[in-house]
DNA sequence: GGCATGTTTGTGAATATTCACTACCTTCAT
DNA sequence: ATGAAGGTAGTGAATATTCACAAACATGCC
């Protein structure tokens, strides 16, 4: 994906408008008085609000499959590899809030079949990389393995994204990553098998 | 609340709506027309499409009160009664899956102050029910003391929202029923004590 | 019984506003 | 002098809401 800077800056604010006032503020008007330019300027830069939003989950996808792909590198313990790559996610989030969108971004999916695709694509990817280290604890015991894989990745998401979601309803208002490592401490406790 | 029959329809077909087209084709002409008569109909029943959003999630949240509620009045062992009310939701959703919005409805929170209120309360009446059988279960000892009720609440809810948030992006192509028990059982065998 | 009055529930047209998008013009650096 | 990046000023379509008005029905009075 080839992206340019000045495509960059736009779907940053775009993610900024989105998290800041809700779907229905993203409209070109305000991305273009964001930028600091007129509405028509967008269109230098993109096709259609569409392709804004599209070019923004697809970079948004790409970006986390990197980070996550990064931490696979090292070898850990399963557990602690877990722990490592929840808290770097709420550690992201932390520090892009604006990109929260595309983890609740139920009613963008209505816009187009394309925006909706890129947003499972960023689901899958993070279900994929969760999974592989599931089965890797697992298979060395680390793990519980009275559910498979798919039903333990799927607890995880799941309160994962509730965490996520009510960090954003309360308007941001405590520390996502704190509170995140005690729910990834929990979940670790309920799958861990007792030695 | 007092709900006059015409305002039930209005908001089940403003439900319908939005499940199967989602929130920005819930428009004050699509929903006329899907009642049948004009536009300007609709503000005979209600003052403003606010006000349709409103009552339809609060008609929601007592209904969902009611149900659990009455579920909680039947005396069971804190495992099954866990069954049985989430059992319960399932089928709710199952039979009226348009309520579906209400679920996941952050969308529709940028509408209003008002509308979000709704949607919180209705989040709290869930947690407030399942916090009361965890706590009990708990208490008896079938349930693990080593997360506080507030925790497994959080791990349970979450994992049901995922489970039910899978089933609409499938656009309820299997059965949430049988699945949710699945990961009800899921669920029971990670956080009931072993004996 | 007949009639006046008021209510309920609808219609169709009109309103102001917002939306994404475009045709055309300007600026300016290479 | 060409092309990228911007501005001006529009377009048509869609939006929620309001308006004056009417058909159907109920109520109570004579």
């Amino acid at each position: 994906m080839e992206i340019k800077e000045r495509q960059l800056e736009i779907i940053t604010a775009a993610g900024e408008i989105l998290t800041e006032h809700g779907l229905a503020q993203l409209t070109t008007k305000r991305l273009a008085s964001k930028m600091g330019f007129s509405e028509s300027a967008l269109y230098r830069h993109f096709s259609s609000k569409e392709e804004i939003l599209v070019t923004m989950l697809q970079y948004l996808a790409s970006d986390m499959d990197n980070r996550l792909k990064q931490s696979l590198q090292h070898v850990e313990a399963p557990d602690l590899h877990l722990k490592t790559v929840l808290g770097n996610q709420f550690d992201f989030f932390k520090r892009n809030p604006h990109f929260l969108v595309a983890i609740f971004s139920e009613g963008l999916m209505e816009d187009s079949e394309i925006v909706k695709e890129s947003i499972l694509q960023i689901m899958h990817i993070k279900k994929f990389h969760l999974h592989k280290i599931i089965k890797k604890g697992q298979a060395d015991g680390t793990f519980t393995k009275e559910l498979t894989a798919d039903e333990l990745v799927h607890i995880i998401m799941g309160s994962f994204r509730l965490h996520l979601l009510q960090w954003w309803f309360s308007g941001q208002s405590f520390d996502v990553k704190q509170k995140g490592e005690k729910l990834i401490n929990n979940l670790l406790t309920l799958i861990k098998l007792k030695k």
